[in-house]
DNA sequence: CTGTATCCGAACCGATACTG
DNA sequence: CAGTATCGGTTCGGATACAG
């Protein structure tokens, strides 16, 4: 057996996997959008552009993307005039895991530089 | 209580922390570069640019990223020419889980994913 | 209200030559 | 070998006006 090739393979496919993870729930606005609509429920494309503050170019985009890995549900309702509600997906729930090791990593790190620094003095 | 303004609070929290994650371990080349280390053991400087095929203008710059956030370890060998050697720290190690449930997510996301599609026709 | 179109600046990343 | 300097291209995100 090819060890060595196998392990190149191996070490390939976690890199592509990180990738392909990272381009899903990545950049500025994914996981922000995904906590606001897990925390909150179902809000509208205004609310959503107030609560976070990012123009309707991009959330619209964001949105978009989060559609389409099946993360938020869109759903236009019969209001006047037309509202569109948007909320995460029973399969969005896959990513709670995630969100709360980065939370906890993220939390913990913040008190390890600071050991850090103060054992260099 | 206020229990809206504590939501509020924590939620900005969550998103902070989750952010600061991402600053650490995002972008192109931060995981790329641990998981090598972590699989393989200490690379030199050129070692690691051949490996990703990363140029030295970047590889350099996250090289000094990670170490300022105590991930890797640089060590200056008494060599002729002079060699430099990277490793993982002990605390990169905190990185593990997050590694292993972004891998996980990415490949069942694949899955899940093509799923979506069949169920649509 | 829900987006799209246009324009713009900033950040990110890569290639290459070069220094110590 | 290890890195820096310079330049250039691409992507990302933001502001604003506007359309449906």
């Amino acid at each position: 057996m090819n060890n060595t090739s196998d392990d190149f393979e191996e070490c390939n496919n976690i890199r592509l996997s990180l990738k392909d993870t990272l381009t899903v729930i990545g950049g500025k606005w994914k996981l922000p959008l995904i906590t606001v609509l897990l925390r909150d429920g179902k809000k509208q494309f205004n609310q959503l552009s107030r609560i976070l503050g990012i123009s309707p170019r991009i959330l619209s985009k964001e949105l978009a993307e989060l559609e389409i890995n099946m993360l938020i549900a869109r759903e236009v309702k019969n209001t006047k005039p037309i509202t569109v509600e948007y909320s995460v997906t029973k399969y969005c729930e896959s990513l709670v895991d995630i969100i709360l090791v980065l939370n906890d990593w993220g939390k913990k790190h913040k008190e390890a530089l600071k050991q850090g620094f103060t054992e260099i003095k």
